[in-house]
DNA sequence: CTATATACGATCATTTTAGTCTTATATAAA
DNA sequence: TTTATATAAGACTAAAATGATCGTATATAG
């Protein structure tokens, strides 16, 4: 039960986008943050197709938030990263095809924890989580 | 941020034993679940090192809840299969050999938010988990 | 035109997860 | 005391997810 990587990276990428105009290159939030360029290019390029950011290529060119980050929810991030918010695979959308599914003991329960997740995924924003005050 | 397998296999079998005055065999509850039999015996082994079971070898043994499922969390289960219960990198307990540690943007977000999941994983029993009412 | 940027797909290495195999030990019951 | 049944424990393998890299195409400011 971790986020991964990707996750701290993109949060990190989005405090650096906090209340900017201009685009900001992958490259600058790479150096800024020690995180390999690619890597974070897919994970702004993702970010991007989920709309939560915008794209300007070229020169001068880079990312910029489309939703300031009060508006922009850690649910939001775990959703264009991992395409999938279920937290285990009792509840997931395949869960259909689990043979266990008619008789199983721990979906309730499991269906309840997804809520209970959910709730506060899709309530915290990253602006939340970013600023450091309390 | 998702639940593996072990924990699933691990609740499940929590259910076979809750109100077991006998010992249930690792042999039973692979059976009933279709779990592999290796797999959750390894499992079992670990929740008996963490003081959730207690084992009985031998023919008729088995194994035996050590507390009710009411006193069992599902942060105590994380904690026997996993032996660390942080969320991300960033916060676990070797964060302080993280190069970005000092300044790190997303810290104080994780922190919070592990608070908040722990607060959720040991509040909730195994019995909370299991009973299907409401 | 050229330098700088994103877009995207393929690839590779490492780690984690899932599952299997093997051997040793304990013990209830025949 | 033997035998069958059970846990204990560690090595091992396979598969999947994660983390990171490479190469190429495209857009565009200057
Ligand atoms: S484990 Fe398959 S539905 Fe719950
Ligand atoms: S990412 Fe290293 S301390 Fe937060």
């Amino acid at each position: 039960m971790r986020f991964t990587k990707d996750i701290e990276y993109a949060l990190m990428a989005c405090a650096a986008m906090d209340d900017q105009i201009k685009p900001i290159s992958a490259k600058e939030i790479s150096r800024r943050f020690q995180i390999p360029y690619e890597l974070l290019s897919k994970i702004l390029q993702n970010m991007s197709a989920h709309n939560d950011l915008k794209s300007i290529q070229g020169p001068k060119g880079g990312y910029v938030l489309n939703k300031t980050l009060e508006h922009l929810t850690i649910g939001d991030i775990v959703l264009a990263l991992r395409g999938d918010k279920s937290i285990a695979d009792c509840v997931s959308i395949k869960g259909g095809q689990c043979p266990r599914f008619d008789k199983c003991v721990i979906s309730p329960g499991m269906i309840k924890l997804q809520k209970i997740w959910d709730d506060i995924l899709f309530n915290i924003s990253v602006k939340d989580f970013i600023k450091n005050e309390n």
